[in-house]
DNA sequence: TGCATTTTGTAGCTGTGGCTATATAATTCG
DNA sequence: CGAATTATATAGCCACAGCTACAAAATGCA
């Protein structure tokens, strides 16, 4: 059998480990839940930025899924305390929905900026961000802060 | 109302600007739905290469989910191909589950070495790169292969 | 050998996020 | 103003991925 459920010293070790483990993997799925929102969020308040409004359809458009799929997104982000719609005015964000969508575009906009630095191809650099994005933590966006600014003033 | 359905030049730069990234969505998509089957091999290889073989039980233990989670996933896997069951005897790859698990594993060390050489705290590393590895796709891992070798000559 | 333990399977529930088809409501324009 | 268009909502389907509770089967040790 596999270690974890024997005593010794070795196995504790082993056991303390494979616990570690269990926890990245619970943290990227707890990443993966709320990747969703963010893209929304994101993408709402870069329209009602420029457009002056979000209405279900364009979002649903942007996103390349039908009507329906963003809908029901839509009614999760009003459940979560994120967005609010007027009927036929489209969506807007919530003090809390537009903190989201602050962070979810610094951070998108500097994995861009440091996978170009990195010497990808922009093509793919914008397209592998639209899911790295998501699985950033607060530690890692700093490093590729000071990363990015040290690449600019080298 | 937003751009999207009229014939001006401009709405034409703007709907292939917005067909572009809708595609981008979509390949995040796409990723998102094979990132359990790639920590799944990746997993199972792992234990096998390490204990001779690969319990469904251990595996739930390892990834912090119950154990008819672990189940139904790797039923996913034999569905696709990607694996086999020995009854009792735990679980296999296929040769495409092996290079499915080979690539994830490749892709898995250097994200987190790159993360490394950025100057993510390791314990970030560790936990970010179990979501980024998913969404590397093969010219960001060239462009990563890349700058770590640089990296290490300079 | 027989029984306790371990391992696996299954049933049934939830939520997320896709889809199509259909219905209804609002807006806009002739 | 009324009709065509557009926008939104709803119903009903699917797959995936999580859970608990319970059942059954295989293993392995006393
Ligand atoms: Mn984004
Ligand atoms: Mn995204
Ligand atoms: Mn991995
Ligand atoms: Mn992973």
């Amino acid at each position: 059998m596999v270690p974890g459920h024997s005593r010794t010293p070795e196995a504790q070790a082993g056991a303390t480990a494979e616990a570690a483990r269990a926890h990245r993997f619970s943290q990227a799925r707890a990443a993966r839940s709320t990747a969703t929102l963010e893209d929304y969020t994101e993408l709402i308040a870069e329209l009602l930025a420029t457009y002056g409004e979000a209405r279900t359809a364009d979002i649903a458009r942007r996103l390349g899924v039908a009507h329906p799929t963003a809908s029901k997104t839509i009614a999760r982000l009003k459940r979560e305390g994120l967005a609010v719609a007027r009927p036929y005015r489209g969506i807007f964000l919530t003090e809390a929905g537009r903190a989201m969508a602050e962070r979810a575009r610094a951070r998108h906009r500097l994995v861009v900026e440091v996978l170009l630095a990195l010497g990808v191809p922009p093509e793919s650099a914008e397209a592998d961000a639209e899911g790295i994005e998501h699985y950033v933590s607060e530690e890692t966006l700093k490093a590729f802060e000071r990363f990015v600014r040290q690449q600019k003033s080298g």
